[in-house]
This record gives structure tokens, sequence and C-alpha cells, in this order.
DNA sequence: ACCTGAACACCGTTCAAGT
DNA sequence: ACCTGAACACCGTTCAAGT
């Protein structure tokens, strides 16, 4: 049922997705789906937990190194949402579903292994986690205020359009930055801030550790890396 | 009108927002609504976006330190999501609405300030951008699957129970860190995220700029106070 | 234990008609 | 130019009744 449920979301968004839907293609009552689910909201949830589930399901690599392990999960999670945009809102914080409770899990034992202090592994999980999810979020979610029927690229153009015509004294940067709006990388946004954070992470243990260590992580750094191909 | 609306937001929720209640308030007919707006979509965006006009209205101190400005800015945001909890969701990424388009601006000219190559600032500027809003969303939004009534406290109470009883092979970070969870604080959260976040930001542009300009943001770094005391 | 499907209490949105 | 309010086409959810 949530398999479908996923179908469906994929297919005509969260709008679309509808109970009477839903039982027709699952060939039963409406009231059916209600003793197996509680309500609309606790479906979506599950459905979007479920998507998460082929991200975290490989154990990380043990020999690996903790940073590039660390931007390997984020960028699988993110590309699971990108397919399927209407998950990402709905995993929860702090998470109460397996495979988002796996997420954090994983996330939490890559940063144990790194040279951060053990009383701030706690916040630095959620930290990355909280970034994953929300910044996956925002990029993912197709809210088209204007013109439902245009794509993103089209939106993007009209945007670059519109903040070209700004008012310079008003938006010094915007006006300046039209170009780099049009030829943007959703994708690529994602990777610029993970690599801000990890790179934070990684100085901050630094720091942390006084200068004798500060050579641990800086040689195959994760930052220093163009990002795996999309797969 | 926006205003009402931002009430009734704040007061019911987005579900509790009905146009036959904003009309009965605004002492009209559901029709009139739609001649100002187009849907109930358009707008809770203006809704949002209206949100945020306190905290993006100062222009910055020129004479500040980029780096502590752009944390105030972050927090005096993130502290205007928290106090509409509805919001955050709703501003778009790449934003087109005025205050949202004036964050991102504001953001751009004190990254422009920041010892960051040039063709960085635009890609540093939307990370920063994002991690705002898609973080905020994600901490605020009240997603309570189980019940309704618990307030956030029950909630993180609630979850912590849960994962004390994971099995801790599955999960060994998590078993061992529901202390962290049940004294959690939410805002903590997104400073701990932004603090290495605006670290890395730091650390790349002085390893971008080779040794001689090290020094310069580190003095007085945003990332070594203790954060703003709530307003 | 699990399914049926009609019925209830709502929604957002439209539109002919008014001022 | 702007408002009215009935009407349309839906929803999520419930529940007595079935198997």
């Amino acid at each position: 049922m949530v398999g479908t449920a996923i179908a469906l979301l994929d297919e005509l968004g969260e709008r679309g997705l509808t109970f009477r839907l839903l039982a027709e293609r699952l060939q039963t009552g409406t009231g059916a789906l209600y003793w197996h689910v509680s309500n609309k909201d606790e479906l979506v949830a599950l459905a979007a937990d479920q998507v998460l589930g082929p991200a975290v399901a490989a154990d990380p690599d043990p020999a690996q190194n903790a940073g590039t392990a660390l931007r390997a999960l984020a960028m699988a999670v993110f590309d699971a949402f990108d397919q399927h945009p209407w998950a990402a809102p709905h995993v929860t914080a702090p998470p109460t579903l397996t495979n988002a409770l796996r997420l954090l899990d994983r996330i939490g034992t890559l940063v144990t292994r790194t040279e951060q202090p053990a009383e701030q592994h706690f916040a630095v999980t959620t930290a990355i986690f909280y970034y994953i999810t929300g910044v996956s979020a925002q990029i993912t979610v197709p809210r088209v205020p204007l013109d439902a029927t245009t794509g993103r690229d089209a939106y993007l153009a009209q945007t670059a359009e519109r903040w070209q015509n700004l008012d310079p004294a008003d938006y010094p940067f915007l006006t300046r930055a039209t170009d780099n709006l049009r030829d943007h990388a959703d994708r690529d946004q994602f990777t610029t801030g993970l690599d801000l954070l990890l790179r934070g992470l990684i100085t901050s243990a630094d720091t942390d550790r006084a200068a004798a260590g500060s050579h641990v992580l800086r040689g195959d750094s994760c930052v220093d890396q163009d990002g795996p191909p999309p797969q």
C-alpha cells in the first residue's frame, strides 16, 4: 500500500494522492485504508521514510575516510529526495521512522570517527541531518506560485528576468547575479553548502584539538574532490 | 488582508486558515478574496514573506564584521520563523518575493565583504540562504504524526524513549544519545550548523587566498561567541 | 481480523449578478 | 473596479454493516 502511494505521489504530487484514488488502484474501499494507517499524514510520512531506504541501506565502509563517507551519504539522500520531490518535507526532526533513524545513526557513527570532541558529536550529527533534509526540501519541493505549467528551467529564467528589473540601489547584489542564477544547478547548490559545513566540521576538530592533529583529515579531505558522479 | 491571514495562521495553523473564515473576519464574501489574491497558495506565500519583514528591515552595519553580521541576520530570520511556524516552508528558493529577495541580497552583500574569491560569492550566498530557510523549516514546522495534543517537549521525551528501546546493534549511535535528545534546544541546533557553515566559509577563504590573509576574520570570528540572547 | 461504501462535514474555487 | 454568495466539484474521515 505504501508502495502504490509512492507511485501516486511521484505521478500526481501530494495533492493528487487521494484516498479514493489509492483505494481504486488497490481495488478496495476507502475505509479499508484506515485500518492500515490512521490518516493521510501518516501515510505520506511512511512513504517519505520508505523512499530513504536505498540511500541508507549500504553499511558505511569502515576503511573509508569519515568526511568522504559523510559526503557520499548526503548525496545519496539528496538524490533520493530529488527523485521523489514530495518526500523531504515529511521526514520529521528529530526522526522517528526507521530509515530516518538509520540515517541519523549513520551520520552519528561517521562523526564519531572524526577528530571532533565527544561532547559535540550529537550536536554536529543533528546539524548535518538537518542540513540534508532541510536543504533538500527547500531545493526539491516544487513551489511554483506563478505558472504551474512552466518547468524548473523556465522558472529560473523567469526569476532571473525579475531580478534584472529590480532597483540596483535596493538590491545591489542580486541585480549583478542574474547570470549566476540562470545557469545554476540545484545539485551543485546542495553540495556547496554541504562542503562548507563539512569543512567547518574538520576545521573545528583541528582547532579544538590544538595544532598537533591538524593534518589528520586535511590530506584526502572530502572538500577538495569534485564530488561523485550522479548515479 | 495578508495581516489577518497571518493572525489566523498563527492561531490555527495552515489547515485552520480558511477562505470562509478569513472572509468572515474581514466582513466580506469568499469570492472577494479572489480579487486580491489568485489562490490560497499565493496568500500563504505572501504571508510568509511578510513575516520576514522585520528581520531584513535593518540595514547591516557597514562597520561590523561580516561573519558576525551574517550570524545576527540568520538568527533574526530563524526567530521570525520560530514565531510563525507555518512560514518557513513557503519561501521559495530561489526567492521571488520582496523580503526574501532582500534577505538574499543582504547575505550576498555580506559575503562580498568576505575574503571569499568573487566567483564563489553567488554559490556561497545561496548556500547560506538555503541553510537558513531550509533548516528553519525543518525545525519549526510542527509535524507531530503521533499525538497532536502533545507539545514539543513531550514529543522529544517520547522520541527519546523510543530511541532507548532500539536495538544497539542496529543503532549504535542513537541508543547512546538519548540524553542529548532530551535536553536539546531547537535554537542551539540551528546555531550549531550555522557556525559550522560560517567557519567553513572563513576557512575556505583563508585557504583560497594563501596563508597571508588567514588572520583577517579569525580574531573576532563569529564562531567563537556564545550567540546573541533570544530577543 | 479485516473489508465495504454510503454519508458527513467540510474544503478551494468559480461565476453570474450586483454596486 | 470591486464585492456578493450560492453552487460546483471535490476532499479526508467515520461508521454501521458485512465477511
